[in-house]
DNA sequence: TATGAATGAGCATTCATTCAT
DNA sequence: TATGAATGAATGCTCATTCAT
């Protein structure tokens, strides 16, 4: 069945190409016309592959978080840790975004803005951020509590030490997209161990 | 002799009104028209008060930052212990975030966004994130540095510490913000404290 | 009934102030505002003096021609040789004109352009350009006349003839309001009297 | 593939229509609606073949004059006498202006409008309506010097002569604006040669 | 009488989507 | 299947006019 591989690969080269405009002028201000001319076809055709704009942007959104949630869990799983888990989440999470970096990292922005604007609503269901929240918050809780029964962590609130550790990254994520030049993001995985896993207190 | 109005105040009302409107359905979506019915006057009476709904955003962006600045500056002002300051600036901006809470808390993201998108526009520079970020990092490293020479904190690179502690900070607010039920804000400063300040880590 | 005169002088401040807003902006960019502030009173205070800014604009158009008129046919009465009253008519108005110059000429176009716009407007017919024009023929056909049967002018197409006279004016006005630099308002009475009236061949 | 259509013949298609409701309504009366209705299509269809409605203006504007320039200058090149070439250019001028007549001639009154309105807008000087009527009097100026030259016309002030000549055709075709009837447009020529050529005094 | 705050009809323009070819 | 010509709903903003004071 090639056409049926010709078929995804073009629709995977317009959601490529919607994804690099998306980045470079954000999903409101992106016209159909400007993803036609990045994807090298007309603007009718676009509507052979996706039903509409939004559908573009939902792909992408999933798109983009279905590789970073298959590249954590295949790094996690070669690892027993919860320490090294821990780092390996950081580390690997980090990659893509670096990877991905002054090419993607601005539409983290617009993921997260319709991700939050459609919390309530049913029918966009697809772009579930808060469920995807809630298992990445459930797998570092794991870990967590592993490394506590372990004896490897201290016993704590860890609901919300997991809701922290995301947020330190999503917070970094943040301020790096906002002023490349103000955060290292090579320093950070250390910062966060060297702070958050053994604390800043001298003791 | 014609109708008295207290200008400031109703270009508050409109100001709040846009807020609440910008904070439901995000700057993007929302019309004048909106903002006029819910406050309550007519389209073209905005335009008395704000010369574009561009104004009326940064207007608001500004207002926000603004109130959460000069109040965790005030609470500032009135410690000296690094360790205490620390936990002032958690505590205070989580007390703003909850104050404003399920009111205006979302248009953080318009804000975050548009911000971030504006990043290179020297028209916009009203939105000045990246320099408000700055600030709060500068003012999060003299506390931990002036930590440091006390002995309060072990030495450290201060840059990327008071990048995670803020980041830290926004993320918490940004999984709030996605769903209200996941995080539970009170918990967090001593989350925070007991993890980042002494470590997770047990020995 | 001193009142009386206060409203009439200030009716005509306004008036004035209108038509200097219209010469140097156009009527349509022309707003109510602009006239307000040029006639130093509140944007409400000229519907105390004009039902709306269309009366304003044909109180302008009347105020102008009638003024116009009432100088020539002043000028004509006290004149009494066809071959004079046809240059007075062409001086008079050309003063008018270059007096009112720089000031007031280009309102012109916006008079005629809605003279002949309104050209079949029954409502409007306050601006009669059409009828203005035809009073302006039929006094120049009665020189013309006059002069053929004292013995003056050869037999022509009278009518024909005070059109192409009235004609030549108007057009000179044309030019020199698109180009003032163009036409030397002071020679165009020569010209005309060496031209149409002696006529330009050789012979 | 997508429907084809002669773009050039669509674009004057609505170059035409457009010049029919500018010359009814007004330009600045005349809404994209109107147009878009006149030609037959949906307004945004418009926006596929001009940039905006000033575009539009200023086409038929440029179309109007080119049209007329190069009827003149090709009857123009076929004729030596001095005498018979002003003739010339009075009747082809008449000819374009009563052949578009009852069509298009009103537009007229907003191209000089416009085109006084924006005589010192640089931005617009694709309206150089000062620049066409100085090479309009220049072309008059050579034809009145070559007479001269030749013995055919007396010695004069050839530049404010082409001034007035193009002026009391200007005029004429004004007063055939406001009053179709007022004006016998095929005596006019006669009457000018009669008049202007060889005066009107008796002798 | 004088004012300017308030208003909303009106309009140029954009752009996602449709559909004839 | 691919295309881009055609479309009209949608919206920010202007400004003449009204009217409470």
């Amino acid at each position: 069945m090639p056409r049926v591989v010709d078929k995804e690969a073009k629709k995977m080269d317009i959601l490529h190409a919607a994804m690099h405009v998306f980045a470079k002028k954000g999903v409101v201000k992106t016209k159909m016309i400007d993803i036609a001319s990045m994807a090298g076809v007309g603007k009718g055709t676009i509507y052979e592959y996706f039903r509409s704009k939004e559908e573009i942007f939902i792909s992408a959104f999933t798109y983009f978080f279905r590789t970073m949630e298959s590249m954590v869990s295949d790094a996690l799983s070669k690892e027993n840790d919860p320490l090294k888990q821990l780092e390996l989440i950081m580390t690997i999470s980090l990659d893509v975004f670096m990877h991905i970096g002054d090419e993607f990292a601005d539409i983290m922005m617009d993921f997260w803005a319709e991700g939050i604007r459609n919390k309530n609503n049913v029918l966009l269901d697809a772009i579930d951020l808060k469920g995807l929240y809630a298992n990445y918050r459930e797998l570092i809780q794991q870990i967590l509590k592993k490394g506590i029964k372990e004896g490897v962590f201290k016993p704590m609130d860890t609901e919300s030490a997991a809701s922290v550790l995301i947020a330190s990254f999503d917070g970094i994520m943040l301020q790096w997209i906002m002023d490349r030049k103000a955060v290292d993001l090579r320093k950070i995985p250390n910062v966060l161990f060297d702070g958050f896993i053994e604390g800043i207190r001298k003791r």
